[in-house]
Order: structure tokens, then sequence, then C-alpha cells
RNA sequence: CGGGAUGUAGCGCAGCUUGGUAGCGCACCUCGCUUGGGACGAGGGGGUCGCAGGUUCGAAUCCUGUCAUCCCGACCA
């Protein structure tokens, strides 16, 4: 591809409406273009990223035994109502009518139209099992869109669902998925990380996600790994050894004490002298329009995906203090859970709260609380708390740590969710009709793409991996108006062409200068730069990745030889 | 939906306080000069000032409403 005529445009600056290091320089190298929020169009160089990225997906999962196939973006509600999911989607699902006013939706995800796809095809336990991927575009209408391709509301997926006749045989697939995402990952040159995480909405029980480790902010999820042993979860899910023996508040007897304005724990901890973790603290919360209170330990929060799964809830928000009074009869700030109506509102004790002796708890009045409380026998403890940074390996009791992770790929094992909705079944060894067992694979390409940016850029630009670069190599003659120059740069240029090199030539008539600060803003590993030292038979040979000062003299000839051998060996 | 901010040319911004009919840099076009890390000079094209009302002789500027975008929380590949 010849510069002049690419169909790209780098600005000068960073564009203002941009945080995210991948949007930035996505935006200012020309690889995106805004329509809506949330909504891009891909420029060529972006093309050739996701087209690379996709066909690295394919090359594995194909390897993998899995097929692909297309399925429509636009979607009949039918489907949906069948799995119910029609009415808990919410609003991500953006919904639309047809001219003859039947109710459809654009694709945020396809469990439902694999599902009927293949109980339509399948009906032998025989045919089974099987594994089908297609990679295309989603729409999510998210609540709130960022960072540019990072969480987009159209973005491209490869999504992947197996079928299967027993738990056993999802498992076996499910390692299969994990040891192909590993590969593709480390194909496109980047380093994830396997954690375990809460399935949410899709359902089921089993899952990991796929991390890009980031120390930024765009990494939107916590991430806790213990440094001793493998075990790393998302903050949604992860759990930590917590120990619950002696946790005494050392109260002789239970009573009433006035705490007056000790609306926190740590003005209650200071006004009564006792340590966080003496205290049992109340979280009230509204979870799809009932209430809810979760008792958890004074020094631990809530986890709020966990409460969600805990109370099976598909939303939850804080209670507001006049609920506080409505629900509870009780005041924000004071909350026990002995005088709430367990019919009407439901009580949820965190496993921190285990053990605990002689604590302080709200006495449900205003600048009161009970000390030398001591909980009822017959309480179920549950999971409901957020990790915190330093506390217990639940695996080997070493402490956590965390960073920050980019979801780009996650694996589920979603059982029998849709195909019991869906009534999707086939004919097992004895003539009898049973649901598939079903796994689902997830990986976000053009997130993939915008993560590498993150993981890979320096202040000049992006730094491509080989394998995933939009072109391999920019030959820039220093003038084209330079007869030797322009020659030879035209050689190396038609010579990496044949040997299916991918190049770019910097035929335009630009000042050296702005050819190279273009070539480190779009990030082409490799520079081979055609200047004065022709006059000796020599070009620069520089990589993007080296200090802008590094490079090599060396022949037209081994400059080709030595990106022959970069592109083979996709480093 | 809650909290914060911003909408003026393709991009980045000034002008708004104190109303007087829109400007700067980059990019773009022409000419000259230059040519190894975003040169320089001269000339030129491009904007219903987010949108709708209102106040006023007159609104980018003041008032009201509305929409959009960005950042922080709930969603997730």
């Amino acid at each position: 591809m010849k510069m002049s005529k690419l169909f790209n445009k780098t600005l000068r600056e960073f564009p203002n409406d941009a945080d995210a290091m991948s949007h930035k320089l996505l935006v200012r190298a020309g690889f995106i273009k805004k329509l809506a929020n949330g909504i891009y169009t891909y420029m060529p160089l972006a093309q050739r990223v996701l087209n690379k990225i996709s066909n690295i997906v394919r090359d594995e999962m194909n390897l993998s035994g899995a097929q692909e196939l297309l399925m429509p973006f636009v979607q009949p509600a039918e489907v949906w109502k069948k799995s119910g999911r029609w009415n808990v989607y919410g609003k991500e699902l953006l919904r639309c009518n047809d001219r003859h006013d039947n109710e459809m939706c654009l694709a945020p995800t396809h469990e439902e139209v694999i599902t009927s796809t293949v109980a339509d095809t399948i009906t032998s336990y025989k045919d089974l099992p099987i594994n089908v991927y297609q990679i295309q575009t989603k729409f999510r209408d998210e609540i709130r869109p960022r960072f540019g391709l990072l969480r987009g509301r159209e973005f491209i997926m490869k999504d992947a669902y197996s079928f299967h006749t027993s738990q056993a045989d999802l498992e076996r697939e499910y390692e299969v998925m994990a040891q192909t995402y590993t590969n593709i990952f480390k194909r496109c040159g980047l380093d994830t990380k396997a954690v375990q995480s809460d399935s949410g909405a899709i359902g089921g029980n089993v899952s990991h996600e796929y991390m890009v480790l980031t120390d930024t902010m765009v990494g939107e999820n916590d991430v806790f790994y213990c440094q001793s042993c493998d075990y790393s979860a998302n903050s949604n899910h992860a759990i930590s050894f917590l120990n619950v023996e002696n946790v005494d508040g050392g109260f002789e007897k239970e009573e009433i004490v006035d705490t007056p304005n000790t609306k926190t724990i740590d003005d209650l901890a200071k006004f009564l002298n006792v340590k966080p973790n003496c205290i049992l603290k109340a979280v009230a919360y509204i979870a799809d329009s009932k209430p809810v209170v979760a008792m958890i330990r004074g020094d631990k929060e809530i986890e709020e995906t966990k409460l969600m799964n805990a109370v099976g809830a598909l939303e939850i928000r804080p209670m507001e203090d006049s609920e506080i009074v409505e629900y509870l009869n009780s005041s924000a700030g004071f909350i026990s859970y002995r005088n709430v109506d367990k019919s009407k509102v439901k009580v949820l004790f965190d496993k921190s709260a285990k053990g605990m002796k002689n604590f302080v708890l709200g006495a449900d009045i205003k600048d009161k609380h009970i000390v030398g409380a001591n909980l009822e026998d017959n309480i179920e403890f549950v999971d409901i708390s957020l990790v915190k940074e330093g506390e217990l390996c639940p695996i080997c009791k070493k402490p956590l740590k965390v960073t920050r992770g980019i979801e780009v790929g996650n694996i589920f094992q979603l059982g029998t969710k849709y195909s019991k909705a869906m009534n999707a079944c086939y004919t097992d060894e004895n003539g009898e009709l049973k649901p598939y067992i079903m796994g689902c694979y997830g990986i976000g390409v053009s997130r993939t793409m915008a993560a590498a940016i993150e993981k890979y850029h320096d202040d000049f630009g992006i730094i491509w991996p080989v394998a995933i670069a939009p072109y391999h190599v920019d030959v820039v003659p220093v003038d084209i108006n330079d007869k030797d120059q322009m020659e030879t740069a035209q050689k190396i240029y038609d010579a990496l062409n044949s040997l299916k090199i991918e190049a770019v030539l910097d035929d335009r008539d630009y000042r050296a200068g702005v050819k190279f600060k273009d070539a480190d803003l779009i990030g082409f590993p490799i520079r081979i730069t055609v200047g004065k030292s022709i006059s000796e038979g020599l070009v620069e040979f520089k990589l993007r990745k080296d200090n802008k000062d590094k490079m090599v003299k060396i022949t037209p000839t081994d400059a080709i030889e030595k990106c022959k051998q970069m592109v083979l060996n996709q480093i």
C-alpha cells in the first residue's frame, strides 16, 4: 500500500473527548472515527488489525474442532421470549419493530438463536458434542459506553457455543477452550490471566475471564491474585481466608447505649473504643424493588454482585433514608436485623459475621447501639463480601494482591439454563428426551485490539505486536524527489510484497520528520528508511519497539531478509 | 438514572464576565523557499457559534427549556 493512497489521516493532537490511551491513539492515528456514542467506523488500518485478530481466533478455534457459522444480527422477539430473557435483559437489549409491527431486537449475544438452531438440527446423542462459533458485530445499549473500543455499544465478538450430553463432557470441552484461549491471546502477543469470575446475567455456574492486566483505570475489573499459588479471581467472585476466631467486643452484657452522631463505622469504633471488626454492620438495599438487609462485619464491605446472586436479583441499589424508616422501622446508621419483619424483608449474614462475639449492633433507634450482642444459633452465612488487598488467599493463606484487568475473553459452563427454558432437547441412548448441557465462550475482538494498545504504546504512539500489526513494514524514502532513494525504496517495497510481507511505502511529499512521526504513531513494527546513506548502498533498519535512535545501517537485501525472519517468527 | 464538566470550521482552542454581526493554531488549496524527527513566507477556501424558545433595535455572549458528548457510580466481550 502506498501511503499517499491510504484512506487515513493522522491528527497532530489528541482528541479532546478521549481519555483512555487506546482511544486517544486509535483516533489520533486514524484507525477509528466515531459516528455516535460507542459506535465507530473501523478505518482501513483498524480493519486490517481486526482481520488479523479474527484470523488467529478462527485458526485456533478450527484447530480445537469448533465450526464457524454466522447467525442473524437482527432477531425476532420470539426466541427471546422463549428463553425468558425478553423481560429480564433490560435496556441493553435494543428493541425495535419491523414494518409489520413485529417486535425485533439487535443481537447482544446469541444463546437463544444457537440453542433453537441446534434443537432444530440435532436430535440424537450420536451427533453430540458440537461446538460452533461466529465472529460478528454485537450491539449492547450500554448504560455508559466509554474508553473508545474498550466499551463500545457496537463491538465485534467471537462467540462460541458447545452442546453436550454430560457435565463431564462439558468440562472436557471447557478445558479445550481454556487452552485455545490461552493460545489465541499468546499468538496476538498478549499475556492474559484466566481468573475465576461471576457468571452474571448469562447464567451458569463455572466461568473464567481472560484478563489483560494493566495498572490503569481502563482496566475495569479488579483482579485478586495470589503470588504463591495460582489462585486468581475477579473481585465480584474473589474469596479470602478470614480468621473468624477471637473477634470479641469484650462487652460483658448486652445493653443499649447512647452513641450520638456515629453514622459511620469509624465514628462508632472510635466512640466506643472498639475495633471495627467488633461491630456488626447492616447495609440496606432495594433488590428488584424488594427490601434486603445485609449484615457484615464492620471492617468489610458488601460485594454487590455477590449480593445480587445471593438474593437472585437483577438490580440493586442502596436503600434511601426514607425507605429505611418505611421498610425497617429503623434509622440510617443504626440498623439492626432483629426487629425486621422477616416475611417482608430478606436478611442475609455474610460469612465474616461468623464467630463474632459480644459485638456492637444498631439498636434501630437514632443515636443508639446495642453492645455485647451475640448472634442466634441457627443463622446461615453466605459470602457477600468484597475482598481487600492483603487478605489471605483462600487456598494457601498467603496475602492476596490486586491489580486492574481488561476482560478480553470469557468462558462459561452454562449447563441447561437455556436448553431447559427453550425446551431444547436431544434423544439419549434410552430414547429419553434430555436438555443439552451447554457451554459458551466469548472473545471481544475489537476490545482485544484496544487492549493491545493499552499494553503496547509509548509517548510516540502505538507499538503493534507483529502478529496483529496492520502492516509489518513502513518503507520511508526520506526525499521522494531523490531518484536513487525513491528507486531503492520502491525496489524494497516490491520485494517485500512479493514475499507476502505486508509493507507500506511512504511516498508522500512530506519532510522526513512528518513521516517518522506518523510511522511511530501508527506503530509499524519495522521501519526501513532510505536516505543519504544510499550513496554507500545502505538503508536504515529500525524496530518500533526500540529506542528512537537505535537502528542499524545495512544493505537493502539484508533489510529484506531481516523483515522476512521477523515476520516468520512473529516477533 | 444520580454527581461533575463541556458543546464555536475536519482537529485543538479563544471570544461570553461588560450584547454591536466570529477569530487563532493545526489540517486543506495555490505560489515561493526548504527537505533526516510534526520547517518558513505570502495568498486562499471552509462555521445556521449543539438545537428550540425568550429578552433586546441587535444574542456565540443574557434567560428558559432541550439535546448531545466526556468524566465518576450501577452493566459487560
